[in-house]
DNA sequence: TGCAAAAATGCAAACGTTTTAAACTTCGGT
DNA sequence: ACCGAAGTTTAAAACGTTTGCATTTTTGCA
């Protein structure tokens, strides 16, 4: 066993060749003998030979790896967003020849430490960035070091350049609005949280927009806000704007686990859905269409959005292009049965 | 912009001191003067000196990285495994010091190709085998090659020795048969998949040994099969149990997507949960949750096993254990609303 | 056949570390 | 003042590549 890695002096040596010309045979080099370039090929190919990443690397200080700092998180993670988010990066990341490296924050460590770490070791050549906050030290750091990197998510004043891709939550919640509005719906309740995250701030504007642009003095919105990771929390803000004594006849949530508080929290109210609640959610994740009666909600293709944000990012590695690289991605609304006409009769 | 990386050279010429101390200090070898440890250390600390990676994987052999080659997987992913799986190495991982690669199989290639190109490129000290098939190539590569690696599952015939972890599941199916019987239950349906995964033969086994081991000729089990990735199928495949003239009171399926598809047929076919029908899943995956009336599954802790996993992987890099590690995770019910006692009436 | 130009190949340095072996310092004991 | 030993520090090689520059080989043409 423990069969030996094949070296490129040793496959020098092996065709009676000198390490530089198998080095640009292989690497296709145009001053080398197509008959060369094709005899080295076959033998490389034939003795298996795969070159050493970290020599590789060392010289040329490109590691052809992208880095992810993976977003601390508490005990319980129930959505697939983490596993579409590495998969659309890897199939993004592949077909460049790049693979990812996933870097934990230890218990002691703060995220940025350890994106440092990343930055400073030379393991990557670009990293990606998740969950943006409203003040994020992790772009000013990669900002100011000049280093290669893609947001997933925005900062609300962009001051600075830099490159991102969002979903737009803004006009999916304008879309929500005006969707619940023609239905006749007018008295809106909307459950956030309290995490000082940039897609809150976002998503609640784009609703506040949508209500301003109808211009009806008669909608009325109800907001409630609950701490992020405290269920207990959020099931009483829920039953306060449920159990109120107006309470609204649509409600959206910030984000599906939200919503599948609020749905679960009305049937236990008694309530039915939609007939009297419609509620909208965001994300689509795997259990909003288990749960009755199936949430309506949208969805923000995360697979998909990873995929491109690795391209954007190796496109910014190879060119560092002088505009920075935006994208703003339009959810899809995916209309289950959780939403319909607003009640005929109002108290 | 553009800060430069500072390099051990220019570390150790700010002290005055030549690469060999610095590096030795940094390291902590007893033999450098306390003194001047202190001195570099501090030195270290305030320069922001990291490492570069390449550099001392090419001298040290050792990577620091740990290898995950993704499995494939169909557009459409709907459960939290990979990223709680991912989470898990992770968290695993950094208290060692070490982080992961997540290697992506690019379309033409085989997981076995990109496996071999993690292993020989020298990224990686060790990697982590997920979803073993009957007959592994990744396992038998990986064994002529003596790399060091660990195996999530495992194999049938375990000729050849290697480190594994893996969840009961053969248990866990024995349980769910054990307690479905004492509930009065006495005609079995199991819906499997006929992909040759080894998972598959073990909870199956599982199952029959229980029903063996109560030795009650009453006892009846129906078995369908269906293909892992076809939704359509599978509606058809359950629809062949839930609508034939005889059907089961009771159905366990291979895991709970099999479940949540039994439980939407029987819904569809008017059946009444838990009170016509018994179902019990394994996974206990988010929307088994939420779908109704709650399915009764396993939980198997992925991301506590990932964990282990990866201590067990770091103990194998570092100390070549002789024996191999092995261990085997029971699952924990989880009882929800799906189950319950076998209906009276017996046609 | 000779010679320059073009084509093909090779030498050696470099990347930033770790590590072996050697060299330099200090110091107590005589 | 000298010696050896213990305590410190360092020079240089090595890891496996890539690449600027030099060298060798081939080719075309006179």
């Amino acid at each position: 066993m423990t069969t030996r890695v094949i070296t490129l002096k040793e496959l020098a040596a092996s065709l009676d060749l000198s390490i530089t010309t198998v080095s640009r045979a292989l690497a296709g080099h145009e001053q080398i003998a197509l008959k060369t370039r094709e005899r080295v090929a076959q033998a490389a190919r034939q003795a298996g030979y795969v070159p050493n990443t970290a020599a590789r690397t060392l010289v040329s200080g490109r590691s052809g790896f992208v880095g992810l700092v993976l977003p601390i998180r508490g005990p319980n993670l129930v959505d697939s967003f983490l596993g579409e988010f590495v998969t659309g990066l890897g199939e993004g990341l592949v077909s460049h020849g790049a693979d990812l490296i996933l870097a934990t924050a230890a218990l002691g460590h703060s995220e940025l430490s350890v994106l440092r770490h990343v930055v400073e070791s030379g393991r990557a050549d670009g990293v990606v960035v998740t969950r943006i906050a409203e003040t994020d030290e992790r772009l000013a750091y990669l900002r100011e070091r000049g280093f290669p990197f893609v947001a997933h998510g925005r900062l609300l004043d962009s001051d600075f350049d830099y490159n991102w891709l969002d979903t737009d939550g803004a006009h999916a919640f304008g879309e929500a609005f005006d969707m619940l509005y023609e239905l006749g719906h007018r008295h809106f309740g909307l459950v956030t949280i309290s995490e000082a995250m940039t897609f809150r701030h976002l998503r609640q504007d784009g609703l506040a927009a949508a209500i301003a642009r109808r211009g009806d003095p008669s909608v009325r919105l109800d907001v409630v806000t609950a701490p992020r990771f405290d269920q207990q929390a959020r099931i009483e803000a829920v039953n306060r704007m449920l159990r109120g004594p107006d309470r609204p006849t649509a409600i959206v949530a910030l984000f599906d686990e939200l919503a599948l508080t609020v749905m679960e929290e009305a049937a236990r109210a008694g309530f039915s859905m939609p007939r009297e609640l419609s509620v909208i959610g965001f994300d689509n994740i795997a259990a909003s269409a288990y749960a009755p009666p199936g949430l309506t909600t949208f969805d923000a293709s995360i697979r998909q959005c990873a995929r491109e944000i690795a391209d954007m990012l190796l496109t910014v590695i190879a060119e560092k292009p002088g505009k920075p690289l935006t994208r703003l991605i339009r959810p899809t609304l995916v209309a289950r049965a959780s939403h319909g006409p607003a009640p005929q009769t109002r108290s």
